[in-house]
DNA sequence: GTCGTGACTAGCC
DNA sequence: CGGCTAGCCACGA
């Protein structure tokens, strides 16, 4: 049988590297896709932990009614970089970010 | 083992 | 739409 005993961070960063480029997601889709839908809290912890900062897309996590949420560089930051990659954003807030949003493999 | 903290969320007013 | 409250989870001290 196999055990990997993986920390909440270590499958929160798993899912990260799975967004795609030019999309984004919830803090609520990771939880969900860790089968911790109610850990959306630890979620966001593990990110502003996470060690490997600029390894991890983190800055493609936002809030699930479209805000942006934070980063550990600045919010600014944060939406600087989903501009670059397509995402836009208006008064704090992702455009359409529904249809800009990746949900992770069931 | 207990407590406080935070890049959250949903509900209510 | 904005603000407040309560519930939720993992982690470090």
């Amino acid at each position: 049988m196999i055990i990997l005993h993986k920390t909440f961070s270590e499958k929160v960063r798993e899912k990260l590297k799975l967004i795609p480029r030019g999309r984004i997601t919830t803090y609520r889709e990771i939880a969900k896709a860790i089968r911790q839908p109610n850990a959306f809290r630890a979620v966001g912890n593990a990110c502003n932990k996470n060690p490997f900062a600029p390894k991890i897309p983190c800055h493609r996590v936002v809030l699930s009614n479209g805000g942006i949420g934070g980063y550990a560089k600045g919010k600014k930051k944060k939406i600087e970089l989903l501009e670059k990659e397509g995402i836009e954003i208006k008064n704090n807030k992702v455009i359409d970010f529904k249809e800009k949003l990746f949900r992770f493999k069931a």
